[in-house]
RNA sequence: AGAGAGUUGGGUGAGUGGCUGAAACCAACAGUUUGCUAAACUGUCGUACGGGUUAUACUGUACCGGGGGUUCGAAUCCCCCACUCUCUGCCA
């Protein structure tokens, strides 16, 4: 959530870059937040005038009933009824503004940081940095849905029969790469210095709420009725949520913590033909980076974890390149925002393995995550997150690029984590 | 799941209707003393939103798990909810 005293002093720059999102009515919205905020502090002053006034005369009814004074202080209390009713109005009416200020700043997205190329749409998307080499496969070469049955490592139909469409499971020794992988990652993550931890993965509305999944994306998350909980579409959620209203100490920053979480998202509505096998699921594997940091500090955070995923795709031998996404294509709470995407040599396209963003104080305001130096005030801090990565479209990649016409070559790196190389 | 007891500031913990934003202690921070460390002593030591100021100072209101109620006045009384602990039951 935007804080509206930013908005007030860096209305212009707030402007231009919510119209990088292309939102035709922005401005019209901004207006009227700065309006609704002048109208909550008038009502606020004019209640804290009339709630000082009553406060004095309960003081002064109390020391009269003390020194025995009955009848002057019976006389007394007849004033505050007036009062009283005069507080309730002008309180109705601050509740009512401040509600419909929050309503309007929740339909706000953060603002684009200045970097963020303008742009509607995916296409819009600029492409930083491409490296490594695209395979050129050999003829009769094999899309993943169709290697996972060759080879029978991931069974859709037996998930279907437990589940649904979009619950694989998996066998053998594609169970086994899975867990190969999420222990790979893990450890490397480790090396760069990130706590691990491991969270619940139902979380409260709370929760929903302090990252932004809630009230935008309510339909996207699975809920569990009976104990009013949220499946994590993401682990962002808990783990960001660990510091929701915490003021840490500035020598705590940066926080870095990963963790392995499955994922599970509804995807309402977003089936099609380009999303067979594992490009889209409703349950998967993923780990995640998560950063807090002082607000100097998160540009440089963003780079540096841009690099440690880049580095994780080099090791795994995978063709890949770097966008930085436009303002429309950009997530609602992000200020900047670098995909990863990888060659899928069997389907022949890219395929986004990975999303690293800035959130600066978007998140922060709303979970009240802020830092402290000496006995200065509290600041809201920067919150970054980033897979590292996802598993299905890792798996995919792995399984196209390196097919032979005689079994799947098992990146070097994983070697020791499967037990064997080559499937 | 049933019964009982709880939830107060960074921590422990006092406080049963007014002078309590909240005792005391601990921790933390600053200073004095000290050859150094330690100890002792002194002071500071919550958050939010307003007013005010160039900025401080100063000042108003709210906040004792969350929400509602009683009252001139609520941490304190009443109701609802959440959570924690103990016992019983169940269980990986």
């Amino acid at each position: 959530m935007l804080l509206v005293q930013h908005i007030r002093e860096n209305y212009h720059q707030v402007l231009l870059g919510l119209q990088k999102r292309n939102l035709p009515q922005v401005e019209n919205t901004l207006q009227q937040v700065l309006a609704l905020d002048d109208k909550r502090k008038a009502c606020q002053t004019q209640r804290d005038q009339l709630q000082a006034e009553s406060n004095a005369i309960s003081k002064e009814i109390g020391l009269l009933m003390k020194e025995g004074k009955q009848a002057e202080a019976t006389a007394i209390r007849e004033k505050t009824a007036l009062i009283k009713g005069q507080i309730k109005d002008v309180e109705d009416e601050h509740e009512h503004v401040e509600q419909q200020l929050k309503a309007l700043l929740y339909t706000l997205p953060n603002v684009p940081q200045e970097a963020v190329p303008a742009g509607k749409s995916a296409e819009d998307n600029e492409v930083v940095k491409q490296e490594g080499v695209i395979p050129t496969l050999f003829e009769g070469k094999l899309p993943h849905w169709d290697l996972i049955k060759k080879y029978d490592i991931i069974d859709f139909d037996l998930g279907v029969k437990i589940a649904g469409a979009g619950f694989p499971v998996y066998k053998g020794k594609g169970a086994r790469l899975q867990r190969a992988l999420i222990n790979f990652f893990l450890d490397q993550a480790q090396t760069q210095g990130y706590f691990e931890v491991q969270p619940p993965i139902l979380v409260n509305e709370d929760s929903g709420y302090g990252t932004g999944q809630l009230p935008d994306k309510e339909g996207q998350m699975y809920f569990a009725q009976a104990d009013q909980l949220y499946l994590i579409p993401t682990a962002e959620v808990p783990i960001t949520n660990l510091y929701r209203d915490v003021i840490v100490n500035r020598s705590d920053l940066p926080i870095k913590n990963v963790g392995y979480t499955p994922c599970f998202r509804r995807e309402a509505g977003s089936w099609g033909a380009h999303v067979r096998g594992l490009n889209r699921l409703h349950q998967f594997d993923k780990v995640e980076i998560v950063q807090i940091t002082h607000p100097d500090a998160s540009y440089a955070a963003l780079e540096e974890m841009s690099t440690y995923v880049q580095g994780l795709l080099k090791m795994l031998e995978l063709p890949y390149r770097v966008l930085r996404l436009c303002g429309g294509d950009m997530g609602f709470t992000s200020a900047m925002t670098y995909d990863m995407e990888v060659y899928s040599a069997g389907q022949d396209r890219w395929l986004e393995v990975s999303s690293v963003s800035n959130f600066e104080t978007y998140q922060a305001n709303r979970l009240k995550l802020r830092w402290k130096e000496e006995d200065k005030k509290p600041q809201l801090a920067h919150t970054l997150n980033g897979s590292a990565l996802a598993l299905p479209r890792i798996v995919a990649a792995i399984l196209e690029n390196n097919q032979t016409p005689h079994g799947i070559k098992m990146p070097k790196v994983l070697h020791s984590y499967l037990g064997f190389d080559s499937i």
